[in-house]
DNA sequence: ATCGACGAGATTGTATACAAATATGGCGAT
DNA sequence: ATCGCCATATTTGTATACAATCTCGTCGAT
């Protein structure tokens, strides 16, 4: 197999992680790794340090590295925050998409493929886009720092178990929501905008909670 | 001198980024800092990752590490951020601090502790006491994720040079600021918290400006 | 004199070797 | 059989060795 850079074994390991290949609470030997991908420890401990400040992973010095869980009170935390970031980044966003007809385009294509999904039972396909479509709007907002903090947190959302459960009762909402920030988006409404995407992880999060707890009794 | 681990590593090659000592766009030689620090290059290259995802340097294949440049641009971009997640983290931490007396008790020693540096001209005691001042503040919130992403953003403000330019135009009103802080947070009024932030933080980015304004005609 | 090709030296990227600490497993005492 | 202790094996942390690439200065052609 070709040696891959840092970069691709970071994308690689985050990879098996959030695909759950590489469950929360899992001890990660170094060494199987190196065999895994045929590197030797040195590259790989760069990447699992990369992870760790990216918070997938966590070390403990002479007892390796471990892949972080993440508790329900971890995703309302990054909910919380992204309630409030994402909904900046869309007002930010705003102005600059209203100058390129191609993004909106873009977004309502993905708004359809989601539909597509949803109407196909297709979950996994449905997150895929669904994720896509954030990512777009916020990579649009021109502010560096936010794109990377948010291209962070939308890693981990990813790996929330109970995502396939509680998508499939939300789809339908969901995508009322989406067409409603694309609305705004139209109209170069940046508050409107700023809205609608907070509604919309807030009340993801809401059903969210909703779901857990049913789930669970 | 004592060998010092990764933590300790990564501590110290950020305060000499942070403190100038290593100025923006610096190539960041390895063996130099082994020489400085008496370690191999394997534990320097692991804290110049951890550097990396944060911000303070960048990489590019063959070329090695350089410390990354704070544009204003790019201050101003973080401080949009942080009006919006400072705020957050302050209407979170209300509730927690309200049942808290020590809390807001240390925050009037740091206020206090400002004013007594504005009054000795005292720049970089204020510039010290005001970043512990807010750190507490959201350190309160209980939101680890939001105090991960507000830790590094805030030592990054601290890298810009124009702080010790406008920080003294700006002492008085920001003291008056922190004490509106304060009297909303033993209100125990999150929103009036919230607001309280958001207009500090504002207000601090429109000095800002009109300091670069100033000082570059 | 300027430009470009070339090569020695220096620097980074990766692999390996060694040191320090932890995990394992067997042994004996109870 | 269970618990605790010790030696060994394994794993991580760090140093060093080697490979790949870049840098920079020299030399020669124009």
């Amino acid at each position: 197999m070709k040696k891959m850079s840092l970069d691709e074994l970071h994308t690689a390991i985050r990879r098996e992680i959030v695909d759950r290949n590489l469950p929360p609470g899992t001890k990660i030997s170094e060494k199987s790794l190196c065999e895994r991908w045929n590197v030797s420890r040195t590259p790989i401990r760069e990447a699992l340090r990369r992870l760790e400040s990216e918070g997938f992973v966590s070390s403990c010095k002479h007892k390796g590295f471990v892949v972080t869980s993440l508790s329900f009170q971890d995703l309302e935390q990054i909910y919380t925050i992204m309630i409030s970031l994402d909904s900046l980044a869309g007002r930010l966003a705003t102005p600059r998409i209203a100058k390129d007809p191609g993004t909106v385009a873009t977004l309502r294509e993905l708004r359809d493929e989601m539909v597509a999904s949803f109407k196909k039972d297709d979950v996994l396909g449905y997150i895929e886009n669904n994720i896509k479509f954030h990512t777009h709007i916020f990579h649009a907002s021109g502010n560096e720092w936010i794109i990377r903090i948010l291209d962070n947190l939308h890693f981990q959302t990813n790996r929330f178990i109970l995502n396939a459960l509680y998508i499939p009762r939300r789809m339908e909402k969901s995508s009322h929501e989406h067409a409603e920030i694309i609305r705004n988006l139209e109209k170069g409404d940046e508050r409107g905008v700023e809205k609608a995407i907070a509604s919309h992880f807030s009340n993801s999060l809401h059903d969210l909670k909703n779901e857990i707890a049913r789930s669970s009794h």
